[in-house]
DNA sequence: ATGCAAATAGGAATGATTTGCATTCGTTAA
DNA sequence: TTAACGAATGCAAATCATTCCTATTTGCAT
């Protein structure tokens, strides 16, 4: 497997190799959802290996987010999804009907927004954003 | 006071005419502060009037919402806040260090949030787009 | 191999929101 | 106006997501 690569991917960010942290890296690699809440990736896990504790992977999520491998997300629904953050930023299009998402990214709205942010004397950090709509998929 | 003009909001809406719909809607009018959450609600109900049930101010918030008397919002912090739904759309720039809450629409963001979804074969219903940052207020 | 700090399990605790249900209230038709 | 019925309320208990506590285990530098 990627053990050794995800294995090298921790330790190029100063974190110790465990078995948990492999375990919810290689989840987020296989899974065929790429936004996973805490309690998916729980589920995920028990069913495969074996124990791992809900606040683990609460306390693993957080972690591998704040060292850039993993990025939340906080849609409408009360729970924080994360998806691996390969790609670079993007923003999210949600069908309310069928709950399929697409990833986009705008640079003209990305410039808007450091703009609006540097006219109010914001320094800006990060920024959310989600458009919900209903899907041209025949059954939306 | 307006509890004439409140009850004919409500009227208007379809929704019953009671003691807590309008308590809340005098509350948001009154309030210092634009957006409150159900605690807050429920505290400045509690000082103000008299009894008034935590589940009850959740439910009515939420039916004002249903019917656009108020907007809900779902900021970082993990509680939803509401604020009177007057004025049209618009957006959140969010101080991490004060809290302070900005409020911005922009035409250019909108019309490209249009583009997107349609490029997508997305109907689009709403959306939620909140900047964080730190304000240039001495203290942040 | 050994020790110590960091990480884990899992159960209890927390905070926000919801639900069930008996009681009360608003509104409509008589 | 009033009776009556369904909707709305209050309260307490339930639920849901997430965090905290702490004894035990583990990774890894020496």
């Amino acid at each position: 497997m990627d053990i050794e690569a995800n294995s090298a991917l921790l330790k190029n960010k100063g974190l110790k190799i465990t078995t948990p942290r492999l375990a919810v890296l290689e989840i987020f690699q296989k899974s065929k959802e790429r936004h996973l809440s805490a309690e998916d990736v729980f589920k995920e896990a028990l069913s495969k290996d074996g124990d791992l504790g809900l606040a683990t992977v609460y306390r693993v999520l957080t972690q591998l987010s704040e060292v850039g491998l993993l990025a939340a997300t906080n849609f409408e629904t009360g729970k924080t999804t994360f998806e691996l953050n390969e790609g670079g930023h993007h923003d999210h299009l949600v069908c309310l009907n069928c709950g399929s998402v697409i990833e986009f990214n705008d640079e003209e709205i990305e410039n808007r927004q450091e703009l609006i942010a540097k006219q109010h004397g914001f320094r800006l950090i990060n920024h959310s954003m989600a458009l919900y709509g209903v899907c041209s998929k025949p059954a939306c």
